[in-house]
DNA sequence: CCCGCAACACATGCATACAATTCGCCGCGA
DNA sequence: TCGCGGCGAATTGTATGCATGTGTTGCGGG
């Protein structure tokens, strides 16, 4: 059924584009997005552009100023840390979920993940960024419920768009180990424990940032977003 | 700055229309939306009905089926249950918060609040149905934290709506007492104490529910809209 | 009487055109 | 030279019109 909503209408489309290029820090807090610049760059009217736009501001990945333009986020540190505490909080329940009765096939798709992340850490670095991200969205989307997916889907993209803003160029990769660890633990039907890891997890990977802000815009948002546009053009 | 934000845009506007007719259970769950008849109502053009729609489709509170209309959300009954789990440890956070230092300006307000909520028990339901709910994002708003304030937002109008599919007609008002308890136990600092109240509170409102899908659709949804569509349709 | 098919009506998907607002700039006057 | 007021460019906000896809209904054949 997944691969059926790659059917779906364009502003999807945009709007999963724009939220991969700014997870994978082609776009980067504080980048203008302008409605009609986007338009001929993804080859669609304003108006889809728009909707996407709208959406990712919901999801807390764009700010939408009246009358202004928008802009990738820029998340302060104060959101920075409430996000991690929420996204820790809820993640416990999909920990809990899947360490009380992990099925053969669970486990079967998040070693395959796993080693998935494996591969891509020699590769380039935002493929690795986020995959990183997507295995905590595999792990809710293992639970079977709408709720915790949508949650920790939202809550991961904007962790991962605070560590674009926080963190230096290159703190990634040294994740998989501990993703490891979480998956072991789980396996084991130890919730305190897969809990603990995954708390401890999140932590390092939160503690991880904070360090200086990055020179940003040193080219064009436009030829960042080449790679992501010519996907959805091409769909014409 | 609240007011200020009233003269935003339409589609703010309709979206927050729209939300509170839900949250009132003046649209029930399954009831139709089509885009036109809502652009009639409200006096504005599809497009912005469109955006409303989508908006509200993100946060859960409306369906959006590819070609098939809109429609009030009907959460299942799993959803639910992970709804109210999710919502009662993300207001966890707000609590523990709250608890560790509540200011006099806080406590006033929250009391002012539980004041406002005893004087409409006696009045109209869809008022003190709101009350209720807005308590628990009054809290949320207490903390300073966007994050946590969006996130109960966002939950406690989704459980709004559950409780509209799943409980009986009236159930309300006897949560004003247990909001007192709360706020007592923050007021004292003791985060342990307060924290099993609102656990106590949330469940034994979802306990509330699971009734039955009580009759529906007797009416036209476009009447019922109404009294929400006068108020932005005289902002020409 | 039932089944299949085709045309219609309804609802959304998308693009274009126009209106309103904001921001920056330039000229004018003190 | 500095401040101020208005004008223009740019960008968003909104409406309308056409295209497309889906569900339904009515007709004809078996």
């Amino acid at each position: 059924m997944a691969r059926a909503a790659t059917q779906k209408n364009r502003s999807e489309l945009i709007c999963g584009a724009l939220r991969s290029a700014i997870l994978e820090r082609a776009l980067l807090p504080g980048m203008k997005l302008p409605e009609d610049s986007l338009g001929e760059r993804f080859g669609s009217s304003r108006t889809i552009i728009r909707q996407a736009l709208e959406r990712l501001a919901a999801e807390g990945l764009v700010e939408l100023r009246h009358n202004k333009g928008a802009a990738v986020a820029t998340p302060s540190l104060e959101e920075a840390r409430d996000l991690f505490e929420l996204r820790t909080h809820t993640e416990d329940l999909v920990i809990a979920r899947l360490a009380s009765g992990l099925s053969a096939q669970q486990k079967a798709r998040l070693e395959e993940h796993i080693a998935q992340e494996e591969a891509a850490s020699d590769g380039p670095e935002p493929l690795s960024i986020r995959l990183a991200t997507e295995f905590h969205i595999l792990m809710a989307e293992l639970t079977g419920s709408p709720v915790l997916l949508r949650y920790v889907k939202e809550l991961s993209y904007r962790c991962g768009l605070t560590l674009s803003q926080f963190s230096r160029p290159h703190s990634s990769n040294c994740g998989i180990q501990e993703h490891r660890d979480i998956l072991a633990a789980m396996e084991e039907g130890d919730v305190e424990k897969a809990r603990g890891i995954a708390r401890a997890h999140l932590d390092s990977v939160s503690s991880r940032a904070q360090f200086d802000t990055g020179g940003k815009n040193g080219f064009s948002y436009l030829d960042a977003l080449e790679p992501y546009a010519s996907g959805v053009r091409g769909a014409d």
